[in-house]
RNA sequence: GGGUAGGUUGAGCAGGUGGUGAGCUCCGCUGACUGUAGAUCAGCCGUCUUCGACUGUGGGGGUUCGAUUCCCUCCCUGCCCA
């Protein structure tokens, strides 16, 4: 096995391989790109619009966030990739100076839209802000990338619903494979590194006809793509499984696209995952949902307008340095803007100190039996009967 | 003291001039959220043995087959005049 992967803009040497025992896949590394280094697995906070909503750049590096995702849809739709282009690229535009990778477009593309016609060459779509129509194909979407001016860019794929029939995903997993290739072709510049996505559904045999596809190709990283959306956890961790099977004596990163709760988080760098990315701790938090060990809490509930304690007690964010659960129920309930900010900070917090949990556990040597800890305190953030914290 | 407008489910309101008032917005509660058209959305929000039933329009009394509605009286609130 290569325990390390050079390309012309980026780095991935892996520290800490899975474990020889064969109990786990988990295994830790070292990303280099033009931008910084990203301890592995790590998780990207998403900031769609040039701004992981809420926070500053500041915050961003107080909750300890070592790269972001940001979208080249949101992004080629408004400001305009040229504008960001001429007022000198996506990191000054936000100063963010730590690496960033762009999402293609491709979700966007699907996920928004009745008002869109997908061919071959590319896609025919309506703006979700004006109306407008506009064309995304792998060379335009690669083309602003490059304009933006990411660490990573992605190509540009067509993801459909995990449940869709199968014909539905091997029609899609096809496009996709073309369109990377085209995307491959279309990239030039030298200090963006491009990863490539493995469609396949839930198809076990599409899957691995994928997985395989896309490894044959010389990209930066391996990006898994369709999942994270209506399939169960199990679906997901088989698939996952198959992917990972494929990648098994690959020596470049592996991209989880779209998952977010720490319970998933662990699972998925368990079968062999080194970078996600998820809307989900922000998004939740803006909700009123906190995560803290164990569970979670609903900070809008009557019960914390009285409790001085903080959300967390051995947190170190902003949120949990300074205030108390009272006030932030008061400000959630007076719709105050602090209250995304501070929620925001402390769910991000949250994961990425889980997140290096992980990566120290790994480093020492002990997933495999940290495991059951890591579990419990992953808690169940999302979904069925979870755990709500009462104190 | 006189006049006037009102008293509807936690709050604020709609509606209702003899034929079953549970309708809205807040508040509150619960759930959802995973490559962000999301500081959003959904459900509940009088009581109960909750696919239904019961209660409820300030209190009391009257008329009536039937009253939230009509009559009498009392209480409370806003405003105006003394």
């Amino acid at each position: 096995m290569s325990a390390s992967y050079v390309g012309k803009a980026s780095r991935f040497e892996l520290t800490d391989p899975a474990s020889v025992d064969g109990s786990t896949r988990a295994r830790s590394g070292r990303l280099t790109l033009p931008h910084g280094v990203v301890e592995t697995p790590q998780f990207m906070p998403v900031g769609t619009n040039a701004t992981v909503k809420a926070l500053t750049p500041d915050d961003l590096r107080d909750v300890g966030a070592s790269i972001i995702l940001s979208n080249t849809y949101h992004l080629y739709l408004r400001p305009g990739h040229q504008r960001i282009e001429r007022l000198g690229g996506l990191h000054r535009f936000m100063d963010w100076d730590r690496p960033i990778l762009t999402d293609s477009g491709g979700f966007q593309v699907v996920s928004l839209g009745d008002l869109r016609v997908v061919d071959d060459d590319g896609v025919t779509f309506r703006s979700h802000l004006d109306g407008s129509v506009h064309r995304f194909t792998p060379e335009i979407a690669i083309g602003v990338q490059e304009a933006l001016g990411s660490d990573v860019a992605v190509a540009f794929d067509q993801p459909v619903f995990p449940s869709s029939s199968r014909a539905v995903v091997a029609d899609a997993t096809d496009r996709t494979h073309r369109w990377a290739e085209r995307s491959l072709a279309a990239h030039g510049r030298p200090d963006q590194a491009i990863f490539g996505i493995v469609q396949g559904g839930l198809e076990p045999d599409l899957r691995a006809a994928s997985t395989a596809f896309i490894a044959g190709l010389p990209f930066d990283g391996i990006c898994v793509g369709g999942l994270a959306g209506d399939e169960t956890a199990e679906q997901r961790e088989t698939a996952l499984e198959i992917v990972v099977d494929g990648l098994i004596d690959d020596p470049r990163p592996r991209y989880l696209m779209g998952l977010g709760s720490p319970a998933d988080l662990l699972e998925a760098v368990h079968r062999g995952i080194d970078l996600f990315d998820s809307v989900l701790p922000a998004r939740v938090a803006r909700n009123g949902q906190l995560w803290i060990p164990g569970g979670r809490l609903n900070i809008r509930n009557q019960r914390h307008l009285d409790d001085p304690a903080p959300v967390q007690a051995d947190c170190p964010c902003l949120c949990c340095r300074r205030f108390s659960r009272a006030y932030l129920a008061h400000l959630f309930r007076a719709n105050e803007l602090l209250a995304y900010r501070l929620a925001t900070c402390h769910n991000l917090t949250f994961t990425l100190d889980f997140m290096t949990r992980i990566r120290a556990a790994i480093r020492a040597g002990t997933f495999p039996s940290a495991m059951a800890e890591l579990r419990v305190r992953a808690g169940r953030v999302s979904g069925g009967e979870g755990a709500v914290m009462s104190a």
